[in-house]
DNA sequence: AATTAATATCGTAATATTGCAATATAAAAT
DNA sequence: ATTTTATATTGCAATATTACGATATTAATT
């Protein structure tokens, strides 16, 4: 099939395993890395940093942009890319949420 | 073309993407949430919980301990699944020592 | 030994994702 | 107005993922 039943879990376990998966890909990472470092960057820099087409480097920017941690502001003919501050840090937030379940101790490993 | 090319990323980038990608499905996040409130489980139960096919939960177990997540042991005729738990406040530190990389202020968004 | 029970693996169909060339769009420079 | 520059969108081919039925496999039960 190739299609996730998203209908037998909570919105919640949707919402966050969406997260999970978008940042979930090598590129993703290295863009967001690329753009604290530099505080800022376009497309045209990423295209040059990663070795991936224009094209590619547009898409991953979209789906880093779906769900809210880059913005991107238009400066002329380019667009200013940088990290969505509040998001960052709700993202952080929502993964030590998750991580801050109590493990108990398990009786059978 | 579907493949993703590692060979321009960093090793590390490479890993903590392919933490998130294991991570990001609704299925997997409901099978950890569950085996922590349970504190174990075997597949069986997780069928029933989840209503997925047993072959369908067997793979997601499969990939989650790919990662170390989840361990599994053998009782008799089934697996006790249990989380790992020195890999899960691995996986949280990695995932504070990424969101604490600092994020300068913006100047253009 | 045969049956039952629990899980894993294989094969396959349907869908999703990745990556790029080609093209479109939009603003600045000439 | 035309060209240049930067980005977005579209269409497509290759590959990956998801889900499941069918079929092992393995251990306990009868």
């Amino acid at each position: 099939m190739g299609i996730t039943k998203t209908d037998m879990y909570t919105d919640d376990q949707n919402k966050f395993a969406s997260l999970l998966k978008v940042l979930g890909h090598p590129a993703r990472i290295a863009i967001l890395q690329y753009i604290i470092n530099q505080e800022k960057c376009i497309c045209n820099d990423l295209v040059e940093e990663l070795g991936l087409a224009q094209a590619t480097i547009s898409q991953h920017l979209k789906e880093l942009k779906s769900i809210g941690i880059i913005q991107g502001s238009i400066e002329g003919k380019s667009v200013c890319y940088c990290i969505e501050e509040k998001v960052w840090n709700q993202f952080q937030e929502e993964f030590n949420a998750f991580f801050n379940q109590a493990v108990k101790v398990n009786q059978c490993c």
